[in-house]
DNA sequence: TCAAATCCTGCAACCGGTTGCAACGACAGG
DNA sequence: CCTGTCGTTGCAACCGGTTGCAGGATTTGA
């Protein structure tokens, strides 16, 4: 059983105020009284325990940490990102798999019973009604990766997707890709969207340019693959944009499976720039999502809303920059 | 500000016990009583402080993820499964990364102030010592992937090791091979060891077999490539068995990159059977580890420890088995 | 119809802390 | 030496629940 704050304080023979103090920061207690009481908790091994004061103070540094993303490689990234920012700060992360599940309610409701003092959902699938659900519990909350909105109803960081779609679609014509394919994931996936009106608003005015959309069922290696065979069966066009990395990948699998090669016959660019992107055997020409900048704005947003909750919803958005490696031709 | 127990009470006209018992399973409470509570609470939107109650039941629901490894893909799967199999009990898990922490016992007392129900330690590379500064906080302790010992100290859970070493020693040497490599993670990891010793074992009576050991810096895609770069520099063996799926995965990348072919000219066998290594362009023959079983059964030991503490540690021990792919030459 | 057994209920204390307030002691200034 | 000020301390109430206990209400059995 652990120790009390009042057993230390019959040991130290002070009041159980005088020791909540000494272990409050900025309270007013004697250097005598500190020392007695410091001495009796280190020969008791005493810690305060977190649970009991939040009662009083109000604030539990749990956050809850909510994803429906766990298959994605670059979520593992962001997962460390998150818990070590998060720890860094002395913010304890309450993780949250949302996988399947389709009641958002319960998980909203069982992290305000927690009382956490805030929320980060970090996905880029999430459906609004999820997002939606959240909101309703009173502690802040930051969409991550989330989808830009004029009038937001929580705060949004992530990236500019319509300027991702922009970017991928100028360096695509700038290779001299004039047939040029749009491979998204889920159709619903709020990113996708976006990330489509930028790659059109660039493509819309080049002349002589060709473009086609298309989805993958998912943001998954197999995904990528199967709409990529597909596509390959039916005539393909002279390179996509994917918008993930992952979807990338599966699409080179399926490309070379039927012979082909990249960037030979077929050209790629993903989205992401995961790490294993990089991987020599991969090595694909990619849109670079600036995941530590996004998480580490997430982190700083959510000290800042604990602080003062009564901030009108904001979205961040940043930017991305082309990774190039060996997918695209050289032109 | 959320809704009290006192407020339901009052428009509910009963006392804070009627009200407490009625979301208490198993509590004594009339039909009529239970009615006026849940419309009262239903109207307010009244749910249970689990911290506050957490004080005088002891049990918080809360459970410690611990964890070192946020690079390894399969990891991703881990989070997702512990999360779940969690969540379907009606627990929680606080995460905490100990990437690059050097002070354990930090995290330890943490887990402790927040009153955790119990701890899962999810690493096949964490040193002792770190295991060690868990054990002393008094809460039920699940080591995962942890290593096989007579008399462990906490609960482990995890494969065996040496049994994993046999199967792939034989099964190389049932392919004909007999200039035979180990590419082992670091050094230290306390997985490495075993499986070297069941590799050995299992070689050192076949006859003409000839056995080298390297290790890789780090289970990572980088660090299995370098070391594979390494090996063909200086005259490679005719197959390897990786410790770890990424890093075999990183070792056909510089087979490939010597203008080698696996399997033609070097065979690989890895270790996990980790999602990626079943994509076609990887099509890695490798040694699955029971990934489902081994969480399902951690977390079904730390709920047994929760209702009774007082069990001995032990250790429990799953087998693995072969997968059949395209890096390992057909005989 | 009445006593005994059973079920419900509220009181009050408690879980492990925090904090407003009033009382206290020490010290400085007059 | 007295008074005012200030820093320190303990008391007691409180955070949001739970629970042992005793008394009251209700049911059961004869």
């Amino acid at each position: 059983m652990a120790v009390t704050l009042k057993e230390v304080a019959e040991k130290a023979g002070v009041s159980r105020s005088a020791v909540s103090r000494t272990f409050t920061e900025g309270a007013s207690v004697s250097a005598k009284t500190r020392d007695k009481v410091e001495r009796a908790a280190a020969s008791l091994g005493y810690r305060p325990n977190f649970l009991a004061s939040s009662l009083t103070t109000r604030r539990t540094k749990l956050i809850g940490l909510v994803s429906d993303n766990f298959h994605n490689p670059i979520f593992l990234q962001v997962f460390d990102l998150f818990t070590r920012n998060l720890q860094d700060r002395g913010l304890r992360p309450l993780l949250v798999n949302l996988s399947n599940s389709s009641e958002p309610e319960k998980s909203a409701q069982m992290l305000q019973q927690y009382s956490v003092d805030g929320v980060v959902l970090a996905s880029s699938t999430l459906p609004p009604a999820f997002a939606e659900a959240f909101r309703k519990s009173d502690a802040p909350i930051v969409h991550s990766f989330g989808r830009y909105t004029d009038a937001p109803q929580v705060h949004v960081v992530g990236i500019d997707n319509r300027q991702g779609g922009r970017l991928a679609a100028e360096t695509l014509l700038a290779r001299g890709y004039r047939r040029i394919g749009f491979m998204g994931g889920p159709r619903a996936a709020t990113s996708t969207q976006d990330r489509i009106e930028g790659f059109r608003d660039v493509l819309r005015d080049a002349p002589g340019v060709e473009v086609s959309i298309s989805y993958a069922e998912a943001y998954s290696f197999h995904a990528g693959r199967a709409e990529m065979a597909r596509l390959v069966a039916n005539g393909p066009a002279e390179a996509y944009f994917c918008g993930d990395d992952v979807l990338a990948i599966g699409a080179k699998s399926a490309i070379e499976s039927a012979g082909l090669n990249v960037p030979g016959d077929i050209g790629l660019i993903g989205l992401n720039d995961m790490e294993m992107a990089a991987w020599e055997n991969i090595n694909l020409t990619t849109i670079f999502q600036p995941v530590e900048q996004i998480i580490k704005t997430s982190v700083e947003l959510i000290v800042a809303m604990i602080e003062d909750p009564d901030q009108a919803p904001k979205s961040r958005l940043f930017d991305c920059r082309l990774i190039e490696r060996g997918t695209l031709r050289q032109r």
